[in-house]
DNA sequence: GATGAATGAGGATTCATTCAT
DNA sequence: AATGAATGAATCCTCATTCAT
């Protein structure tokens, strides 16, 4: 299958088995961490669950650790995939706003063991790792930002700092995020969705009320 | 700051030394699970800190688990006193409201430990135990409700659901504060309350941009 | 017993029994380590001949290693007191240098481990430390040197460096010691250190052939 | 051996370079096993070393202890080929008896890693083999046993028994090659032979205190 | 022949908990 | 009550060896 050029003798190396391997310890890791947590878990499970042995497991991640922190990276990964489909499904940039919210409830609605393996690497890691989540937010926030001044631009959006907003709005689908998983909350992440945007759209006060306190 | 001369001979049954000694060990207990996480904690750490042996710790509560939760308990315990106190100091329901805010966001500035607390408590049991702070909040929720339903029978507040609206708070406040501590953002207290409520209340829509949308 | 003065209340601390289970550990290990060499050996052995928990001789010793290297040190330290009483016994000068020679083969022969002790110690940890054996010599052998020159003084010995008669002596005995264990020679002491006498007191060559050699 | 049909073309039987193959590996593995131990040292070490996969290393050698084994047979071989060497290249005997102890301690100079194999083989293998060095040494000894004679009758050596001489000798040569690497200790191994001799040779008394002691 | 993948037994160390004093 | 000694279950990781290709 694989077109490398061998030396000659010896079983080659084969590639896609490796890859196909990789995948498949993740998906039972990110299962079995999520449930147990980080350091409950025994890499004996994992390898018990795909029926090969703890040595192969240690074959493909050099540490219990390595293993967990590749399991992070890649819930993530899927994450911002998934809601990088949802944006791009999307032409005007308020729903597209709209979509990556709901997306991201979504995603983690579908993939509950995202959030406690996020709760398991802080707990972990404490000291010795920047979040995943935070990182990779970090880096993707910046487009957001572009998009809130145009809206300011056109003259949709108050004239409030583009960080305000995403610092609110990240801070609130983070927060509901959460609260959905830890206390067992179950809504549908639409109305969800409806819900935030609401209130982050219109405020939750009356013009009479607002213009009163403007006043003031 | 303990005036106690304690020796040998004719202890008399003092109370309040023991309960002294529990707030001694749940203090130091808060800072160690905090830094270390509650697997690697050792309970000889704690009785290290505090110069007493481990046999002492175990006089006082009878395991780890529950020296654990005990401490989560009381650190939620006084977050709620703290927002509590705020609270009644203003006597206007709006202020009252963003007093609650500010005063949440300050105490987890002041105490990152109870941050560190919460996840530990889900991360080492996930399953065996509903959230101490969620428990709380859910008792708690019911005041806010009263007072919002008053907000919108005086004209002050939109006619939305007052869940929506704790709902949509409580999840902000509740993912601010864990991105502040997960992601090592530090904010003045007064001025993320101040971002807060300047978009929760007023919404991040032009006038202009909320009557287009109404008009759809 | 202990005559300790203890702070108040609480179990004193048993330093005897404390030493008395120290040196029992370090009597076993020095046999379970000398027959089944630092890597083999299980910790788990030594407990359980000594009918204790292995948790008890981590009580009393950090690490297999440093219980290794305690046993090492005994061992020496007992080859030396074993030298220094036979070497007491004796009053002339060069009866004493017979009986520490004596004593050193003497002591082997009734220690046969502490020989595999010091090829471990080699064995396990070639570049971390330096041999416990010819640390102690160093120390050591000083006093032989100032002996020695004594006896060239006295005109007893042949002018020559006190270094190498030591080092010749020093190396002869280690070299007889080591092949008596790994040859699995048995001779008695007494008649090896005769023959070790009388070649280096004597020399192999005749009278004739050595002033024969003196003269070319 | 195996009649297996080869793929990779018209290969022929090459004997020489699968004894060739078996040299590199034995010599690579003998640094391997002197530096990290038997114990320690990993067989991939050895493959990675060569740049060949750990199969293959057992292609060549049925387990890593056969592999051991091998490596000091082979280390034992070249010090008595050198002796040989050395020693063929006198024709007076006792000049060849020098020869021989110079060679023997400037072969370990030249290859310390054979100390450490040698100490390594009785870590190891305290139990279930007799040292190699000490089977050869064996073997050998007969001959110096004859020289001696020869030499007594010659009235050279004084009238002793030839096995005290060879004796002594051996281990006094083994325990100055041990001593100088356990102890670091670094000389000219002519300077080394000379003092041997020197002392063997000639005693270390005066002809006075030796007539004394004859007295006695 | 040569290789890379897979295996799984084996061992040091930790630490919550118990208990005699 | 307070202490320190003792326990032993629990778990990560290594690595010699086998084997399919």
């Amino acid at each position: 299958m694989s077109a490398t050029i061998r030396k000659c003798p010896g079983r080659p190396p084969d590639e896609e088995l490796k890859a196909r391997r990789r995948e498949e310890i993740l998906e039972t890791a990110m299962h079995v961490f999520a449930r147990h947590g980080y350091q409950t878990a025994d890499v004996q499970w994992i390898a018990d669950e795909l029926k090969i042995s703890k040595g192969t497991v240690y074959h493909y991640f050099p540490s219990k650790e390595e293993l967990f922190l590749a399991t992070v990276d890649r819930g993530v990964e899927l994450l911002n995939q998934y809601i990088d489909a949802a944006t791009a499904r999307r032409s005007e940039v308020i729903d597209q706003m709209a979509a990556a919210i709901e997306a991201y409830l979504e995603f983690f609605q579908q993939h509950p063991q995202l959030v406690d393996l996020l709760i398991q690497e802080r707990a972990a890691f404490r000291d010795r790792r920047q979040s995943t989540y935070f990182q990779r937010r970090q880096e993707r926030i910046g487009r957001w930002h572009a998009t809130i001044a145009e809206l300011i631009a056109a003259g949709r959006f108050r004239d409030v700092p583009p960080e305000k907003v995403t610092g609110v709005l990240g801070d609130l689908v983070y927060g509901t995020m959460f609260t959905n998983h830890m206390s067992g909350r179950s809504r549908p992440s639409q109305a969800q969705a409806a819900d935030i945007l609401d209130v982050v759209f219109n405020g939750v006060l009356t013009e009479r009320e607002r213009r009163r306190r403007d006043g003031r």
